[in-house]
DNA sequence: GCATGAACACTAGTATCCAAGATGACCGGA
DNA sequence: TCCGGTCATCTTGGATACTAGTGTTCATGC
């Protein structure tokens, strides 16, 4: 099982510490940022030792970030073997989706009671900053514009607290979204996005919510492939 | 700001640690039920060095089970200054409220569509176990019972893992339910969930996410009562 | 050649120690 | 009496040392 020799190389982020922030915080940020964006892929080890080496710091914090990790579903520790970057699991999928829609639907339902001009010019820009980002290929813009459109109907309906509920459910399922990305579905989730905002703006709350509940079942029909393109990334 | 004088006899569980399992799980474990069942009310001192005194451990593994409770939202912690159990939000409150509501719901459905009488008779049991329990004075079996009433619909709906999403958010607002106990809610808390079981078993999905709907917003009616009764753990 | 076992390297869990900041009591002076 | 500065004490954050269990590897004996 040697699983941790190239890997660390992976993560090689050269990452700078900020003394003035919490460094647990600082570890958390970018061993999560590493993950989910697949520069870590299931199955790396996490080596405490080797990650504190990397980033410069005690073991304590490296270890603080991986409790939060572990909550999170991102890593396993195996007690006296060590800790890995979770496989991505076809049933935690299935449960993670479940939540995430349930609940994206349910704040979009919410959204759409309340929703004016305004919120449709500012969802428009996030939009327009995505196309920008397709444009220039910078795809971590794009997957933080792609966070920010769903962060934003939240917000705009007044339950922010709801959000970290749906992006703790995301980050388990964002991963298929990165692999996806290299097979081209890009364009498509803006076209989709746009669909889900101007049923908004028109006012037809049960057509954005058809759009953005098609949006989100999207990566549902492309894990089969995804499954046998990266066969050992998947469990089960 | 002198709360943590008596609030250490709250917790004096007298609590025996199991070499076997993981300390930091133990911690975890007795520190959340005794935040969840208010025996350590909200804004409670929960100082790192006091805690391991009492477990008779170091402050590392109780360290680890402050970083999840924090995670779980019931501790807040102010470096140089000490953590506190988390006074219960009313904006949280909301926002929790919705998370369960919105699962819980989307779970019943499917639960309604494959739902057996086998399903049924185990329901039942549970129904029955609290009522055993409500009549014996038993808090805390019922309140287990309780637990086991809604997490058997998930597992009935085959989408445990959305349980555990709930069971976060349920968290949070346990504090409100155990509060409302001693205001004679329990006998009213069987009785709706015989609602829900009834329309299960009688096929009658609608009826059942009605009843459930009402039983889960009952504890937002009694919010303002509540809120007033025990202001000193509330804020906003 | 193969199976076995002992030594070793490595892991995470736990304990202890030090650093830095915040609080509040105490004391002296106006 | 009131105000202000100092200091002891308490807090969490981080670093380091030690423990115990696991997997591997290599040497040994069959």
């Amino acid at each position: 099982m040697d699983k941790g020799s190239s890997d660390a190389d992976a993560l090689a982020v050269r990452f700078r510490i900020d003394r003035k922030r919490p460094v647990s915080d600082q570890v958390y940020d970018a061993l999560k940022a590493a993950i989910v964006s697949v520069r870590l892929p299931p199955g790396s080890s996490v080596s405490e030792n080797r990650i504190c080496g990397q980033f410069g710091v005690s073991r304590t914090p490296v270890r603080n970030a991986i409790i939060r990790l572990v909550e999170d579903e991102l890593i396993d520790v195996f007690p006296q073997q060590g800790s890995f970057v979770s496989p991505i699991k076809i049933s935690s999928i299935k449960d993670s989706h479940f939540i995430r829609k349930s609940l994206e639907l349910a704040v979009l339902d919410e959204a759409a009671k309340v929703w004016t001009p305004a919120l449709t010019a500012r969802t428009h820009a996030i939009i327009s900053s995505q196309k920008a980002a397709l444009a220039q290929d910078d795809f971590e813009q794009f997957h933080r514009d792609d966070e920010r459109f769903h962060h934003n109907i939240s917000i705009s309906a007044g339950l922010e607290g709801v959000w970290s509920a749906i992006r703790g459910a995301k980050a388990r399922i964002d991963r298929l979204h990165r692999l996806a990305a290299v097979e081209g579905r890009l364009p498509m989730v803006i076209v989709e996005h746009e669909a889900v905002l101007d049923a908004l703006a028109a006012g037809r709350a049960v057509e954005a919510r058809a759009h953005l509940s098609y949006h989100l079942d999207k990566i549902l029909d492309l894990q089969a492939m995804l499954r046998l393109r990266y066969a050992s990334y998947f469990v089960e």
